[in-house]
DNA sequence: GCAGGAGTAATACGACCGTCTTACTTGGAT
DNA sequence: ATCCAAGTAAGACGGTCGTATTACTCCTGC
């Protein structure tokens, strides 16, 4: 196997991803995928079965950033408290993004239900991972209704990334963040 | 202009209305709309100019809908409260069409996002007019942070939608109604 | 009774979709 | 030097998309 190859592979899962992203699956063509990358159409049968070989391989992608992302989470501070701080501040750091396009978790999520439930399944993958990890982190703080919390704050976020990518408002994301994060501390004061 | 004219173009309204939110727009045909109707795919062009027109014509109808669930909300209660709980609960009114595909104002909107930004314009509207009458409620409550708190509450709607659409999670919906509806009457309890 | 507009049926059109095939070019093992 | 699998280039394929056109039926006003 040449490393080309791999290499090419590679380029087309990433260009997927931003073009998913950016303009939907369904939306996005085997001919958007090869004027992004350069490569001919016709090659994509070599790399990927189908289209949605490719939607399963950004996918994959996606949920190991977002296991990176979540890694760099737990460095960033000792405290639970400081973990969920940080998570939340996704929001932020994306913000042009949401913007423009929303969470890339949400809208992806969102479209496929509505396509084949296969697909629908294999993209909530990135929310049960996200749930998963906010479990554990709600949990170390002691609470025992630790996944109503962690759905609870997936849904805040989804809400103000839907919202403000709407009305194009970066001022809600930042209003929206300051009382999630309120939210958040007040969750790890509070005994049980 | 024959009664039978408007009752097709009524009839391509309505079965459009339907496809778009069970499958999406981009992902709806007019093949698909012909099917639901019987009407032949090409006389669409008699009534509508384009796709796009078709989409006008199906978000006017959902907003002279939300116009008239925003009525009966009036009517159901005298105060501003009795309206914002009724309001809510939407949420329990569409449960089951909430888990199969989503809001159909969110959804819509965070497609069109991603396609022509005068689509997106255009199904924005339905917010607005949610957004404006939440404002209006909470204003008669004494609120002078009224619109703040439409886009708080219309976000928190909105991910408890996504995410109980993602995991198709009835108990999600009918837990997070609550805790929306205590943060309604916590709001209205509060002075400011 | 017939002229003419409203509405219907059916289909042609070019473009693009995802998929698949074929022919060609490599580069490393033998 | 040769061979062969890995990878590349290019395009054919059938199908469906949104759009547009044509020919027809029907009803109404005169």
């Amino acid at each position: 196997m040449g490393t080309k190859g791999d290499g090419n592979r590679r380029r087309i899962i990433e260009a997927a991803d931003q073009l998913f992203y950016k303009r939907g699956y369904n939306q996005t063509s085997f001919q958007d995928i090869s004027e992004a990358t350069g490569i001919p159409r016709g090659n994509f049968y070599y790399y990927f079965k189908t289209k949605d070989d490719i939607l399963g391989a950004v996918i994959d992608n996606r949920l190991d950033a977002l296991t990176a992302m979540l890694k760099q989470c737990e460095a960033a501070g000792g405290t639970p408290l400081d973990r969920l701080l940080a998570f939340s501040n996704i929001l932020e750091t994306n913000r042009d993004n949401v913007l423009e396009s929303g969470c890339p978790v949400g809208t992806l999520d969102s479209e496929l239900a509505k396509d084949d439930p296969q697909l629908h399944e294999k993209s909530r993958q990135a929310f049960s991972l996200l749930r998963q990890w906010l479990r554990e982190q709600f949990e170390a703080l002691g609470k025992a209704n630790a996944d109503e919390l962690a759905m609870d704050l997936l849904a805040r976020i989804q809400g103000v990334t839907v919202l403000a990518c709407a009305f194009n408002d970066a001022d809600f994301i930042r209003r929206s963040l300051k009382d999630i994060q309120d939210w958040i501390e007040c969750r790890a004061m509070n005994q049980a």
